[in-house]
DNA sequence: TCATTAAATCATGTATACGTGATCTTAATC
DNA sequence: GATTAAGATCACGTATACATGATTTAATGA
């Protein structure tokens, strides 16, 4: 990485915060705070904002105050479509290139998000959830395509703790076992349009048609909660 | 952007140097010098450094001194992968929100593209030709996509300077032309088979390992870019 | 002459100092 | 009591200081 340890350990435990929604979008992250409470000086917090910013995890504001990001819908479209792409060119890669220990790895992962699913651990399930796909794209050997990923995933994370409600794990769980299959078949087209149904069941639950945030917060608050399935 | 406005001159300065390869990689950036070069303080170079490392343009070395990046053959060829399938999608956004108007837009970039390259203007034509691909990103409507697109061709053009040979821009403009004309035509698959075998192309002109010169007059080089735009 | 070591120089990591807007408090005036 | 003016405080942009580790230069001894 490109910063300095202490700077790098600011960096993590900020990001951690923030995709774990312990941090919420929209608190205010001033360098002086941060700085006392990490043990460094603001120089070093300076450099770990500009990386989160630089990730879209945090904005700078008005007055230059960092902020948690808050994405906003047209962001989040923009992200869930570039994801898409990648995801699928992810799936062709690893199609390619495909090996059975990749089946075996897969597989043992999914077998750990199930064990989270049943013993009813939110935040682990979600957690587990992204790391397939992060499992996955190191899987197609392109450290570039990798880290693009990575960063759309976790602006992925953090759009649901925006935008998204409660979801059922137990169908993207289902959903990755039968990727696999299709992944261990060697069916490329059968398994990118898996990909691609997948994410736009995640997008579908996450963005639901509400128009511009704008002032309006009672209806984005209430949107999650107007439909009836889930 | 993120950073301010001194060292957004700073950082763009360095950019543009590196992208016309008036600095070639490998070229060692002492914060110091350029500190000096700039009439900034070593603080805000360190940040146009950290974004240029984001971006793939600079390492920062073995002992933390940053060089212009000297991207691998691996490396090139991951980042033509992505770069192939971040265009595929652009091709395919932009036909599907086709406006007449990004038709002349287009055209009248690559009339600039061919005067360039009448005048035997090689800086130019290599700046344009990558502009073109801007453009069009700017048309599909999706920044993320944008950015990544910006970042992955910013690298072809740096990896052109290790691995390229010199080359006739003449075939680049004129298949900047034909896929101008499939887009009008609104024919999604023949544009993306277009963009596909126009990038293959430039990746196919970049197999030769060329030798670099280690002597460098980094103040010399860089006074022509001390100074914001041209 | 060559190797080895000491010193000087260089370059970076990190903290801190200082100035400047912006925001909040307070107090005085009407 | 309300409004505003002055000051205090916050937070950031930027420069600089100082320490540390690396690299080069110098000098000394064989």
């Amino acid at each position: 990485m490109n910063l300095s340890k202490k700077a790098d350990s600011a960096y993590l435990a900020l990001r951690r915060a923030i995709v774990e929604h312990a941090l919420t979008p929209g608190t205010k992250l001033p360098e002086d705070k941060l700085a006392e409470q990490f043990g460094v000086s603001r120089t070093l917090v300076r450099a770990a904002l500009a990386q989160l910013a630089a990730d879209g995890l945090v904005e700078i504001g008005n007055k230059r105050t960092a902020t948690v990001a808050r994405p906003s819908l047209e962001e989040a479209r923009a992200v869930f479509e570039v994801r898409r792409c990648l995801e699928a060119e992810v799936v062709r890669l690893v199609i390619a290139k495909w090996k059975p220990a990749m089946g075996a790895a897969l597989e043992a992962h999914v077998r750990e998000e199930r064990t989270a699913a049943a013993n009813h651990q939110p935040t682990a399930s979600i957690r587990l959830a992204g790391e397939f796909h992060i499992k996955l794209a190191e899987m197609a050997g392109n450290p570039i395509l990798m880290r693009y990923l990575d960063e759309v995933a976790t602006r992925c994370s953090l759009i649901l703790a925006v935008h998204g409600r409660p979801h059922s794990s137990e169908c993207a769980i289902n959903e990755h076992r039968d990727l696999i299959k299709a992944l261990r078949e060697g069916d490329a087209d059968k398994a990118v349009a898996l990909m691609q149904a997948h994410l736009q069941g995640i997008e579908g639950r996450a963005l639901l048609p509400v128009p511009d945030d704008g002032g309006d917060q009672l209806a984005m608050i209430l949107a999650p909660y107007t439909r009836s399935s889930e």
